[in-house]
DNA sequence: CACGAAGCGGACCGCTCGGTCATGTTGCGC
DNA sequence: GCGCAACATGACCGAGCGGTCCGCTTCGTG
């Protein structure tokens, strides 16, 4: 159902123009952002405009299969780190490999949690996403590590701020996310027992569309 | 030097022409930020596109006479917030106002801080609002309301976070943004002995341009 | 080696955008 | 009420975008 993209290629020349294209594709979409263009992508790739079009029907397309990839190696990360010991630890260490992909990735800072992307397919991996970052949360709150009221939703948003909180700096200090992420790490830590002022966040709105991307897992 | 933005006009309906153009692309840009188009304003103000023109030389002029505006108002609330007896309220204060304006205004909060933006007057009002902020959180430094190691960079930084944390929820919940409000203050009030673990910003990166836009303060 | 199909490339299409201009209109001083 | 300068207008322009198409090239196979 993924159109074009479907299966792998017989022809030499064709899978390594697709592996040439996601490369490019990766490396402007976190340079640049969602903006770059097709055309900026096919020259980097060393391809024409039209080879990127057989590869993956549509812009729309080629950005979720990379943003997939992306997803999916968070949620992994997330999903090793619940076998670890220290639960507070292992959140933290999940939440600085977050941010670390979003300083890394300016198109995954775009894509991620805007309610714009319509894709199924990056909207359930999201979904993983987000349980990971629940069972992760669920556990450093059983610990004690962090107050009783932060959830997974909570943790996410978090990252997704940090980010956008260090970028004005991230030029000169390409480090300064560090900063902002144990300010974040603080605030959720159990410490003073003051409540939060709003209803913890129980999910993420994700534009609801039931196109169905195939069967799930 | 605002081009054609320049003196009032003597014509009744110039003027009258200018107030409607300036309310329709304060809401446009409010609702839908910077990419709405010329023609769409032009639209609901009610005139014809090259009206548009008549009053401002480009787009970015626009945009910027409307950000000044709201760099003004949030200059002077921190300004007169610097009268108050308790320091550290009054950094809240000041923290609310502008989290509330981002939460209103998709223009100001993609226009605010994005290095992108080389107009001078704009680049000056984020100075003085930086100022201001830096003088509000010394005064709660000296008052130990805050960390020691806060800056107005930070703080100015974070409000812009916490709205871009909170942005997912607040179609849903259009108050959530005080939930990460009140952890970002929670981080940054003195509790925990750590240092954290990044230098602290002394200034914004700003994309210096030399144009001179007038003596700097 | 010959051949057909799959892949490739880039001119091309339709669209939207910011910005311009010639033409028609209107407010205002006299 | 007259005349003119300032103003308003929307057709128009060039640039850039995502996406299409068809003639040409190249790979794999019998």
């Amino acid at each position: 159902m993924a159109g074009t993209t479907s299966g792998a290629s017989s022809r030499s020349d064709a899978v390594r123009n697709r592996r040439l294209l996601l490369d490019a594709a990766a490396a402007m979409f976190a340079e640049r952002g969602v903006e770059v263009s097709i055309g900026e992508i096919a020259q980097r790739a060393g391809v024409g405009k039209g080879t990127v079009f057989r590869h993956f029907s549509s812009k729309d397309e080629l950005l979720a299969a990379i943003m997939l990839g992306l997803l999916g190696e968070l949620a992994d990360t997330g999903g090793a780190l619940l076998a670890a010991d220290d639960a507070g630890l292992a959140l933290r260490r999940f939440m600085t490999a977050c941010v670390e992909t979003f300083v890394r990735d300016r198109a995954f800072c775009e894509t991620v949690g805007r309610p714009s992307l319509q894709h199924a397919q990056v909207r359930q991996a999201i979904h993983r996403l987000c349980e990971v970052a629940e069972a992760l949360t669920a556990r450093a709150r059983q610990e004690g590590a962090v107050r009783p009221d932060i959830t997974g939703i909570d943790v996410v948003l978090l990252v997704s701020g940090i980010q956008h909180t260090a970028e004005p700096l991230l030029g000169a200090e390409p480090e300064a996310w560090r900063r902002y992420l144990e300010l974040a790490i603080d605030g959720i830590t159990a410490g003073t027992g003051r409540a939060l002022p709003h209803p913890p966040p129980r999910h993420l709105p994700l534009a609801e569309g039931g196109e169905g991307a195939g069967a799930e897992a």
